[in-house]
DNA sequence: CTTGGCACTCTCGACAGGAGAGTGCTAATT
DNA sequence: AATTAGCACTCTCCTGTCGAGAGTGCCAAG
C-alpha cells in the first residue's frame, strides 16, 4: 500500500487520494478501507496530508522504509546500458572527457541533476614528472599522478636553471619518485637544495592536494532538469539548491566519505545537514579500483524521484568508471 | 531623460513614472513635462510600457542608444581591483585556478553570472610532448601547448613499446616539434610509422582542438545572481537559460569571434540568436597576447544590468587575462 | 474487518468591486 | 511655443465572496 502511494506521488507529483489507488491498482477493497489502511500508515509516520481533504504524500520516512524493504532495484535496461557504454568509449582518449560523459549520461538517464567527482587516491602515488622551462626563472611544473590525472602549475624560481638541467632533473625525479607518496615526496623535498628543492617542494604540495578529497573538482550536469519539477517552481528554492552546487567547497560536503566499494548511498530530505536540500534526495555512488582510488557518482532530485531508477543508473554508470580506473592504472 | 529612466529601471525593475522622474532627479519642471518627452522617447523607440497606465521601461534599443551615447564607463574602483588582483597573485600556482578564479570575480563584482573561456591561439604550438607508459600497449600522451594548457589523453598502441623507447620518443617528440603547429605535426605524423605514428597523429589531433574555439571547456560562475532577479522569477525562464549554459556547445556559439584585444563586445535581448536570451544582456571582453593567444570573459544578466560597471569589471579582469597569458608565455 | 453513507473541511477558480497608480489629452498660463 | 494644471480614462492589483469539487473521517450497518 504503502508502495502505491509511492508510486503514485512519483509519477503524478499530486497528493494521492484513496480512489485514484482503488482504481489505479485494480484494488479488490473499497477507497473507505483503503483510507483506514492510510490513516494507520499515517500515524506509523510514514505519510502525511497537507491538509484534511488532501490525499497523501509520502514523508522522508516514508521513502526510506519504501527504499529499505519494499522497493526492487531493476538494474538499467540492456540497451541503455549499451548507449551509455557506447559513449564512454567515445570519450576513452581525453580523461578528462570522462567524468562529463559520466555527469550527462547520469543526468539523462534519472532525468535528475548529477555529480561526479574525479577518481583519487587517499594515498595518491606519483607516476610522472615534467617540468618544462618557460623564462629563465620560471618554470611548468608537470605532475602525472597514478589514475592519470595531470595537474600543472607555474613556478617562480630562486635562481635561474637551463633546459637541459630541467631535462635531467624531471628525468631524476620522475625515477626516484615514481610510485612515491606524498610523505615520500615531502622526505626528498627536505633532501634536495636550491632550485630543485623548491620544485620538489611544489610537486609534493599538488600530491597533499589530490588526497584532500574535499578539494576535488565536482562536474555537475543535468541541473535544469531539477528545476523542471513543481516541487522547484518557487524560484527561492532553486536559488538555494544552485548556490550549493556552485560553491564546489560546499558540495562536496554531502560527499559519504566512509562509503564502501559499489555501494550506494541514499539522503533523504531532512536528513541531509543542509537546510537548503530539505526537499532534495540524493543517491551517491562509489567508484574506483581496490578501495584504494576512489570517486563518486550521484544523482540529486526531489524527494519525490524514481528511487529505483536512480539507484540502477548510479550502479552501472560507477561500475562503468571503476573499470576505466582500473584501466588508468594499467590493470 | 532617457538616462534617468534606464538608471532608474535598473535599480529597481520596475517600470517608471514621470513624478518619480521629477522628485528623484530634482527636474526643474512638472510630470507633465516629462510625460511629454517620455512620449517623444517612445516614439522613438526607446522606451514602452507595458500597459496603459504603467510607467516607462527601456527598450532594447533604448539600453544600446544609452550605452554607445550617453553612458560614462568608470574603471572598477581601486580597492575593488586590489581584491581582485590579490585572488589572481594567490590563484597563480595552479593554471586551471586562474580560470575559476577570473569567473568568481566577476560574478561578485557584478552580481551577475560570469563566463570565462581558456586562452588558446588560432595557430597553437606545442611546447612540450611526454608519453608515460601505463602498459605494455598502453600509453598517456601528455601533450603542453604555449600557453601552458595541458592536455592529457589515453592511447591504445597496435604493438607494445618499453618505457625507454617511449622516453626517446617523448624526447625527440619534444625537439622537433617545439613550436610546430598543428599542420607541421600532422606532416610529422605521415613521416612516423608504427607506434609512434599513432602517437604523433593523436598529438596531432590533440592541436587540433586546440584549435578550434568551439570546443573550450567554459567556466560559469554565480549563476544563482541572475536567478535572484525578478525578470527570471518563472521557473520556465530560469531553465531555457540553464538549459542554454549547461550545453556548453551552444554556449560557446555565443562568444563573438570576430573581437579585438581589449574590446568589449555587447549583446541586449533580442539582438541574440538564442531565443533564450530574449531578456538578457551580454558583456564580453577578449582578452590575450599580442593577437594570437585569446580568450574571453564575460557577465551575462538580464537587459536590466548595470552595463557601466559590468564593463568596467569584465575590462580589468580581462586585462589581469592578458597580463597572465603573457607570462605564461615567457615574454 | 469491510463498506456505504454522509457531514465536514479545505482548496481553487471565478467574479465583482474598489483603491491606486499613471497616463494622455485639453485648455489655460507664461 | 513651451509648460503646466486639471481631469477623465485605463489598467493593475488586492480583497472578499461564493460555489463547486475533492477528499477525508467517522459512524453505523453488513
Amino acid at each position: 500500500m504503502l508502495g502505491a502511494v509511492i508510486r503514485e506521488y512519483i509519477a503524478t507529483a499530486e497528493p494521492v487520494a484513496s480512489v485514484q489507488l482503488v482504481r489505479g491498482y485494480k484494488l479488490d477493497v473499497s477507497p473507505a478501507t483503503v483510507r483506514n489502511e492510510l490513516a494507520a500508515l499515517e500515524e506509523a509516520g510514514l505519510l502525511t496530508h497537507p491538509h484534511t481533504s488532501a490525499g497523501r504524500v509520502p514523508t522522508d520516512l516514508g521513502y526510506r522504509y519504501f527504499i529499505e524493504t519494499l522497493m526492487p532495484i531493476p538494474s538499467l535496461r540492456a540497451d541503455e546500458q549499451v548507449t551509455v557504454s557506447h559513449q564512454f568509449q567515445q570519450a576513452l582518449q581525453d580523461t578528462a572527457a570522462w567524468l562529463r560523459v559520466a555527469a550527462s549520461s547520469l543526468a539523462r538517464l534519472t532525468a535528475e541533476a548529477s555529480i561526479v567527482t574525479p577518481p583519487a587516491s587517499a594515498r595518491t602515488t606519483l607516476r610522472h614528472v615534467e617540468v618544462v622551462p618557460i623564462q629563465e626563472r620560471r618554470v611548468l611544473l608537470v605532475a602525472v599522478a597514478d589514475g592519470g590525472a595531470v595537474r600543472q602549475q607555474v613556478l617562480e624560481l630562486g635562481t635561474a636553471t637551463t633546459a637541459d638541467h630541467l631535462r635531467t632533473l624531471s628525468r631524476r625525479l620522475t625515477e626516484s619518485l615514481g610510485g612515491a607518496t606524498a610523505t615520500k615526496v615531502h622526505e626528498a623535498a627536505a633532501a634536495e637544495n636550491g632550485a630543485d628543492a623548491d620544485i620538489t617542494k611544489a610537486l609534493a604540495r599538488i600530491l597533499d592536494e589530490y588526497d584532500t578529497v574535499r578539494a576535488r573538482e565536482v562536474y555537475v550536469d543535468g541541473f535544469q532538469n531539477i528545476l523542471a519539477q513543481p516541487e522547484f517552481a518557487e524560484s527561492d528554492r532553486s536559488r538555494a539548491m544552485l548556490s550549493l552546487f556552485e560553491d564546489r567547497t560546499r558540495l562536496s560536503q554531502i560527499l559519504p566519505l566512509g562509503l564502501g566499494d559499489g555501494e550506494v548511498h541514499i539522503t533523504i530530505g531532512r536528513e541531509h545537514r543542509h537546510e537548503s536540500l530539505r526537499d532534495c534526495s540524493l543517491v551517491i555512488g562509489r567508484y574506483g579500483a581496490s578501495g584504494d582510488v576512489v570517486g563518486f557518482v550521484g544523482v540529486v532530485g526531489p524527494t519525490r524521484m524514481d528511487y529505483a531508477r536512480s539507484i540502477g543508473a548510479v550502479r552501472y554508470v560507477g561500475s562503468l568508471m571503476s573499470d576505466l580506473v582500473r584501466v588508468m592504472e594499467g590493470r
